[in-house]
DNA sequence: CACCAGGCAAGTA
DNA sequence: TACTTGCATGGT
């Protein structure tokens, strides 16, 4: 919470999701895999000028050529398979009608989403959160980079026990958690690229990037 | 040219 | 259980 008033203070508000509807948030969460934001915005665009951002047109189009029109967002087989998962479970189990989906009980939704393939803890919390506005923390690369950095995380804490460390800390309110999941990802990208200015981050200078596990080449170069 | 971006599932030992 | 690899485009 005392961090979650440094950024705020700092930054502001980062009025997250940047999407008009709840289908386009969701569509979205899986985009954005491992993907930069700014492709996900030009997938979505040609999919909104093509009216395709609503379950029935997403549930009508045929996968391989919601893979064409989702090409600049990378990945775009596998995400439009896991698309095409995510749009038949929602009509299957809430008969396409997402106000169904968000009243069900929080866990049981969570549980659903995750036996979803292609939909992992952060999509699934991030669906939770921005689409359904139901208090589920979002954790992401950034998230452990930041509170590694920190001394908060360690390397072997898993998806499961940086979301409880949060969740355990805060009050359960949505718009918080919504917010300071986007400030988060904000201070990253502002303030933890590879020539970090941790000088001017509002959380002060506590670690070097070298030998942060959390950087994502480390994965490659060792 | 190398590296990175708001992950996930499947395969291997 | 704990790694490793494939998936793919576009910006820096």
């Amino acid at each position: 919470m005392e961090i979650y008033r440094k950024l705020y203070d700092h930054f502001g508000p980062q009025h997250w999701w940047p999407a008009q509807t709840r289908t386009e948030m969701i569509v979205g969460a899986v985009l954005t895999q491992n993907t930069a934001w700014r492709n996900v915005e030009s997938a979505l665009s040609i999919l909104r000028s093509r009216n395709l951002l609503t379950l029935d047109a997403l549930r009508a189009i045929p996968e391989k050529e919601l893979a064409t029109l989702i090409r600049v967002s990378g990945f775009f087989n596998v995400k439009a398979h896991r698309l095409k998962n995510l749009i038949q479970f929602i009509q299957n189990t809430y008969a396409g009608n997402l106000d169904s989906m968000f009243a069900q009980k929080q866990e049981t939704l969570r549980e659903q989403l995750l036996g979803v393939s292609g939909i992992g803890a952060e999509t699934a919390d991030s669906i939770l959160l921005y689409a359904g506005q139901i208090p589920s923390f979002v954790v992401d690369a950034y998230t452990r980079r930041i509170f590694f950095r920190h001394g908060l995380v360690t390397p072997s804490d898993d998806y499961s026990a940086i979301q409880h460390l949060f969740m355990r800390h805060l009050p359960r309110q949505a718009p918080l958690f919504n917010e300071y999941h986007a400030l988060i990802v904000r201070t990253a990208k502002v303030y933890c690229k590879r020539e970090p200015q941790c000088g001017a981050c509002p959380l002060g200078y506590l670690m070097p990037p070298t030998g942060d596990p959390f950087v994502a080449s480390s994965r490659r170069s060792a």
